[in-house]
DNA sequence: GTCTATAATTAGATAGAC
DNA sequence: GTCTATCTAATTATAGAC
C-alpha cells in the first residue's frame, strides 16, 4: 500500500555517515578534552570535510552530545549484559563479581575516565547535562548491584561511589604515568584481572 | 667593594611577574589542560601582555614546565610539614593518617589531579618528563609511609597505588559531577574530612 | 623588562554549488 | 547528502620600539 512519505530525501547511507561522524568524535573528545577536540580532524578522521560535521550537527556541543550518547550506550550495554550472567551465590561475592565487571569495562573503554573527568571538574551546562542524561541511571544501578554494601553507612554511599569510580579507572585513565612509573601497562589482560581483583577486594573484603 | 656585575639589568620586579606568570599558567592549564590553554588568558590573568610571556618563557611547553614544578613544589611543602608531625603510634594508625593527610592535600589542591590526568594518558614527551621528574618521587614516599601494608603483596604495589590515588583524589577532580549528582559538595570542610576517613579506613582497615 | 604590532596558522560556523 | 569556499575570531610565536 502506498502511504504517504513523510521523509523527502530517503538518505541512502547517511546514517553509516552520521555514525563514523560520531565514532570519531569519541575519540577525539576523549583524547583531547572538549575544547582542545577539533571539528576539522574529527571530519578528517571520519572520511568527510568539515563542513558537512554542520549538516549532521548544528554545532560543536551537539556533536559532543550526540559521541557522550553513543560512549554511555556502549556502558550500559556492557554493563546489562555482564550484570544479567552474575548468579547469586553469596551476595557479597555477587558484589565482588560487579565491581570486577565494572573494572573490566572501565579498562576496555577508557574514554569514560576522560569524558567523565573533563566535565566532571566544572559546573556548567554540559555538566550538568551529562549528569542528568547519564550518570544518575548509572549511579542507580550501582547502588542496585550493592554499593551499599562497600559504603556500610548510607551517608558514606557518596564517598563509597567515588572512591570506588577512582580506585576502578584511575589507572586505566592515567596509563601512560602507570606505564613510565611502575613499568606495569595496565591495558594488558593480566594487569586488567589484577586490578579487578584488587579493587574487589578493596571495597568488599572477603571473609 | 666594587665587583663585576654578571647581571647586566638588576631586574627590579621581574622575579614576581614571573611568579604572577606561573601562578596564572597552573589555574590555566588545571582547569582547560594544556592545548585548550591559551596565553593570551594566562597573560590577561597576570597582568602582562602575551609579548612578555616568550620573553620569560621561550614556548609554551616551557610555561608548562615552569607550572608544574610550582604545583608539586607545593606537594612536597605539604607532605613534608605534614608528616613530620605526625607521631608514630601504632604503624597502622601512622599509615593512615598519611593517608588523611594526602587526602586532604588533594582536596586543597585539585590541580593535582588535573595535571596529572591530563597529561596521564598519553605516552609523550611531557609525561616521560613529568613521571621523572616530579612523580617518581612521590612515589618513594608513599611507600615510605606504608603503601606496601596497603598492598600486602609486594607485586601488589601499582594496584594499591592507583587504587589509593583514585580514590583520594577523584571525588575532587569531578567536583561538578559529585555536586550535581548526590548534592555533597566536596569542597566543603566536613565532606573533606569524611573521605579523608573513609579513604584512610578503605586502604588499611581497623581493627 | 615590558609593550605594541603583526605574521602564520587554525578554530567553528556559514553560504551556496552540485 | 556532501563538498568547496570563505568569514570572523582566536591561537602561538616573532620583531622591534621604548
Amino acid at each position: 500500500m502506498a502511504t504517504t512519505r513523510t521523509r523527502r530525501t530517503p538518505a541512502p547511507h547517511a546514517d553509516a555517515t552520521r555514525a563514523r561522524i560520531v565514532g570519531a568524535a569519541v575519540k577525539a573528545f576523549a583524547e583531547k578534552g572538549f575544547e582542545a577536540a577539533s571539528t576539522r580532524e574529527i571530519a578528517r578522521v571520519a572520511g568527510v570535510e568539515q563542513g558537512l560535521l554542520t549538516y549532521h550537527f548544528p554545532s560543536k556541543d551537539e556533536l559532543w552530545r550526540a559521541a557522550t550518547d553513543r560512549i554511555f550506550g556502549v556502558l550500559r550495554k556492557a554493563v546489562a549484559g555482564r550484570v544479567a550472567s552474575l548468579d547469586d551465590a553469596d551476595p557479597s561475592e555477587r558484589s565482588r563479581e560487579a565491581i570486577r565487571e565494572y573494572v573490566r569495562t572501565m579498562a576496555g573503554n577508557p574514554e569514560f575516565f576522560r569524558f567523565i573527568v573533563d566535565q566532571g571538574h566544572r559546573y556548567d551546562a554540559r555538566t550538568r547535562w551529562l549528569v542528568d542524561t547519564h550518570i544518575k541511571s548509572a549511579f542507580a544501578i550501582m547502588k542496585e548491584l550493592g554499593l551499599l554494601r562497600a559504603a556500610r553507612r548510607e551517608e558514606d554511599l557518596p564517598h563509597a561511589l567515588f572512591s570506588l569510580l577512582g580506585a576502578a579507572s584511575f589507572i586505566f585513565g592515567v596509563q601512560g604515568n602507570c606505564r613510565r612509573l611502575t613499568g606495569l601497562d595496565p591495558r594488558k589482560r593480566e594487569a586488567i584481572e589484577a586490578h579487578a581483583d584488587f579493587v574487589a577486594n578493596l571495597m568488599i573484603p572477603p571473609g
